[in-house]
RNA sequence: GGAGCGUUCGACUAAGGGUUAGGUCACCUCCCUUUCACGGAGGUAAUACGGGUUCGAAUCCCGUACGCUCUACCA
């Protein structure tokens, strides 16, 4: 294909013709692809939350669509000031711009329901002129008071007649209830008996029968939709061509699709796809924040802390995750591409992603595997951008980065040892200084008057090549004078090596010892042995 | 209770009428490294159950079981 200019495609009619917007929108062919992402801003994106964010992004990308953020905050009784800014910067976080959200602007805003309020209201007096919703006056009360009476308690066709609606009351009744200004809320009239079929993109053809769903309200008291209009007419007015959300709604699927037929029609109905949920590792439910606290690993994206009730949540980001990482094992919980693969950036993400390898079942979330993702993304990372992550770290853990180059030097060194950022502080915090707590009982058992001679005789050796100007530079040369003086007293090399680990960083763990001889001076590779060997002397 | 959705190793998944049911994480063994990790070589381990259809079923059909989601003037 010749190049064509991006701002130029949409007027070449062969690249329209190649383009791949088309696929799954059979009976529009000229739209564009808009997906949207419609949270309702009440506390931490969770896991579920983010991975439909990914695959709303994923499908708009490849596609060459568009991506809109809608906030839907028509519950004004659970708004929760900074969760919009939250999901915001979790968006942010992992690379996923919104093309159009309250911040970013867009031809179509407003893109916070509150602030559409005024739009909802004759779309649900148009369902009513039409028939097809009705103004129904029961309290909250009434209806607990229904509730307890009756069980199973629901508003619908064998119901309704029984209650207090513009249904069953006399016209003159309802007029003069309206004109009272009485408070009310405006309920779909569900048909008796007609089949509701609509294709989901995911599981295929999926039936509903109405005589099985119950009148939902509409528009509430304060005339605010509930999310069953509210989602019809965005997803309507917003030239949604493709609706993903999580299978928790799809029970809800036919007051939606009922909204539409009434409304604006089935042919301008956008596409669902109902994305299987991800489960609790042990047991079956959804995963819930309640389950990160409990096995001990964050469910959230980022940090979130309620500003109502105090209480902070760990994220995935302050965790030690990247982004990468992240996203990469969120795509990975549902979805494959077919192939042995497992490592997929976000842009390999777009290229390969496909909606028919979506899979139908719920997927247990694996905390274990996760850290397995970012490790390898961690392996391939680039160090001086680990360095930039790290840092914060190293500061919280009061230790001094004088030299950054020295910082990204030891990263390159230690990180295929560590699986979350903060692991960089033990796997490398001997670079810089002095252990303090050492494993001599790991040395004691087979220590003998010998070996401290040997050492004794190192850290000398050490201060004097320091002192002339450190001529063992090398690993490899460090190394090999260690070995030559180890076998001239009669020593096996390989007997030393341990409590020459242990000496220098503490522990059994760590880089070969000879590139952390190479990299703290000779001078404090000869303290550290000397401070270990009086511990030991005291044994 | 009702409706809808789902069900392959412990976990994520591949295989869409014919494979010794494959890969990855975890676990175990060994090699490398006298640490840990990385890397390498192996191992344990699965088609929920019952009927069909078929020469042949994880795969198609029907039941059953089990699980999950929903069943608010919450999303």
């Amino acid at each position: 294909m010749k190049y064509i200019p991006k701002d130029k495609w949409f007027f070449c009619p062969i690249a329209t013709y190649l383009c791949k917007n088309k696929v799954h929108m059979e009976n529009s062919a000229e739209q564009m692809v808009r997906v949207r992402f419609a949270p309702s801003p009440t506390g931490g994106l969770h896991l579920g939350g983010v991975r439909t964010v990914l695959f709303n992004y994923l499908f708009a990308k490849k596609y060459n669509g568009q991506f809109i953020l809608r906030i839907e905050d028509t519950d004004q009784s659970r708004f929760v000031p900074g969760a919009e800014q939250y999901i915001l910067d979790t968006l942010a976080w992992c690379g996923m711009t919104p093309d159009e959200s309250p911040i970013h602007g867009g031809a179509y805003g407003p893109y916070r329901q509150s602030e559409r309020k005024p739009m909802y209201k004759q779309y649900a007096t148009q369902l009513i002129e039409q028939g097809n919703a009705y103004y129904a006056f029961d309290t909250a009360e009434e209806l607990d008071a229904k509730r307890k009476e009756i069980p199973n308690f629901q508003y619908n066709r064998a119901t309704r007649t029984g209650m207090k609606n513009s249904l069953s009351l006399p016209a003159a009744e309802v007029s003069r209830l309206l004109n009272e200004n009485t408070p009310h809320v405006v309920r779909i009239n569900m048909p008796d008996s007609e089949e509701l079929v609509f294709e989901d993109l995911i599981r295929g053809e999926v039936k509903f029968d109405t005589s099985m769903v119950d009148d939902k309200v509409l528009l509430k008291a304060d005339e605010m939709p509930t999310y069953h209009l509210a989602v019809v007419v965005d997803d309507y007015l917003m030239k949604i061509t493709h609706a993903f959300r999580g299978e928790e709604w799809l029970p809800s699927a036919p007051v939606h699709i009922l909204v539409w037929k009434n409304l604006f029609g089935l042919d301008q109905m956008p596409k669902w796809a109902h994305l299987p949920l991800i489960l609790k590792p042990d047991g079956n439910g959804k995963l819930s924040k309640r389950d990160g606290d409990r096995l001990g690993f964050p469910v959230f994206a980022m940090d979130w802390s309620d500003p109502n009730t105090k209480e902070s949540t760990i994220g995935f980001k302050e965790r030690g995750f990247l982004p990468a990482a992240f996203v990469n094992l969120l795509a990975m919980l549902g979805w494959n591409d077919g192939t042995d693969q497992e490592l997929f950036s976000l842009p390999t993400l777009i290229e390969k992603f496909s909606l028919d390898r979506v899979h139908k079942g719920g997927a247990k979330f694996d905390y274990e595997k996760a850290k397995w993702f970012n490790q390898e993304w961690i392996k391939q990372a680039d160090d001086a951008y680990l360095a930039n992550l790290v840092t914060p770290y190293f500061k919280a853990a009061k230790i001094e980065i004088h030299e950054p180059s020295y910082l990204i030097k030891v990263i390159g060194l230690v990180k295929e040892r560590c699986q979350l950022l903060p692991d960089f502080i033990p796997q490398s915090s001997f670079f810089f200084t002095a252990p303090t707590e050492i494993d001599t009982a790991s040395i004691l058992p087979k220590w003998e008057e010998k070996k401290h001679c040997f050492f004794d005789e190192l850290a000398k050796l050490y201060l004097v090549d320091y002192e002339q100007g450190q001529k063992m530079k090398s690993s490899t040369e460090l190394e090999a004078h260690f070995k030559a003086l180890a076998t001239e007293q009669g020593l096996k090399p390989g007997d030393l090596m341990l409590p020459f680990r242990i000496m220098l960083v503490g522990g059994k763990f760590g880089p070969g010892v000879f590139d952390i001889v190479a990299n703290i001076e000779t001078q404090d590779a000869a303290k550290r042995i000397q401070y270990c060997l009086d511990l030991l002397s005291k044994n």
